[in-house]
DNA sequence: AGTCAGACTAAGCAAGCGCTTAGTTACCGA
DNA sequence: TCGGTAACTAAGCGCTTGCTTAGTCTGACT
């Protein structure tokens, strides 16, 4: 059966949006080959016929398989800081701003659960300069979070021990979402945002 | 150089335990990689030499890698399992129970980290059947820990909204331990512990 | 019309992979 | 002294890997 208006055909399927361009594409054949199967068990011909390309055409676009990993890495990195930081420009209180976080975080672990597998799991793969880069964003992820505590704490909103122990803990909640999510499971993003909200707000003392 | 009275003189520096037996220190040799690499990483060489043996080596004991990783990954979950049992079977109220949950898996996760992240991390890469297997030990942990929690509110002790969902919250926090810690880390096992078992009964509201 | 740059592929290379084969050695019971 | 068995190695097989090379095609600019 001819199929009338499709694009090239190529001998498999294709795992990403044939819309997008072809970096594009190749970004999130790796992503979702990534967080599948992980780094070292993706071959670049997954990736490359994940995007509909021969598997040199992958090295049009990309120096290396490393080379995609950190690309994926440091902008997935990049998008997670932005997102904490309007988590705390748009909190009027740590309260408020702590349970952006936990919440949007989360949500954001859901709907990007791939990149974030990516994010969290995979960045030791990386060349050590770019782990270096990566490490980096992660320490500022963190140090957000801290601050976000310590402002409570300053003003007895919360009541915390160690507010370097808390963050942790607060962040292996959200973190912990890349690992267990799985696209069949049942909950909704936004559920799963307000539930490690509550849970956050009882961790650090500040029911309401 | 000359060494007078060392085993036979191998090329590569084994990891291992020298007085071991050979299966042993082959265990702790793939831990010791799958932990650092990951499974895919891990090549057979690095594991025999790891062991102190020729590439062959590896397979007078083991039938293939992946048998080496699901021996890893059974054992470690029914020693999982085990910990959590007398956790429970240890602490005379709800309370006790998820304090010694919390604290001792989080030890646990600290002093096999090695194992610890096979466990919680490498389980994909098992053959379908082998993973199957090991699923229903990781059911049987998450319904041992949500148990606890159901006994708990309803002895009023706890105030929890959802028990499944501040269980796999509470897992999160003792889970992704195995993800952060590094054995250059200042803090002890015994303090991480007690500081999750704190953490904890505050999340179900039994603080005391 | 001619040219030239960029996107892409067919073919394949060198290296490394999991695992096997054939053989050696050490040890144990008869 | 011997035959048998289990642990182990040297060598290497067939395959897959990341990546390269040489070339084709398309479209934009002159």
């Amino acid at each position: 059966m001819p199929q009338p208006t499709t694009s090239p055909s190529s001998t498999s399927a294709p795992t990403s949006d044939p819309d997008a361009t072809t970096v594009d594409r190749l970004l999130q054949a790796a992503a979702h080959a990534f967080a599948d199967k992980g780094f070292h068990a993706t071959t670049t011909r997954d990736i490359a016929s994940g995007a509909g390309l021969s598997p040199a055409g992958v090295y049009v676009h990309f120096g290396s398989k490393e080379e995609l990993l950190f690309n994926l890495s440091r902008s997935g990195h990049e998008s997670a800081l932005r997102l904490l930081r309007s988590a705390i420009t748009d909190g009027p209180t740590p309260a408020d701003q702590l349970a952006n976080i936990m919440g949007r975080f989360s949500e954001w672990h859901v709907e990007q659960y791939q990149v974030a597998r990516v994010v969290q799991y995979e960045h030791h793969h990386l060349t050590p300069e770019h782990h270096a880069e990566v490490l980096a964003l992660r320490k500022e992820m963190d140090s957000l979070v801290r601050d976000v505590l310590d402002r409570g704490v300053a003003d007895g909103a919360f009541t915390v021990d160690d507010s370097a122990d808390t963050a942790l803990a607060l962040l292996s909640i959200v973190v912990d979402v890349a690992r267990w999510y799985s696209p069949t499971i049942r909950r909704t993003p936004a559920e799963i945002g307000s539930t490690n909200a509550a849970l956050a707000l009882r961790l650090v003392g500040a029911e309401r």
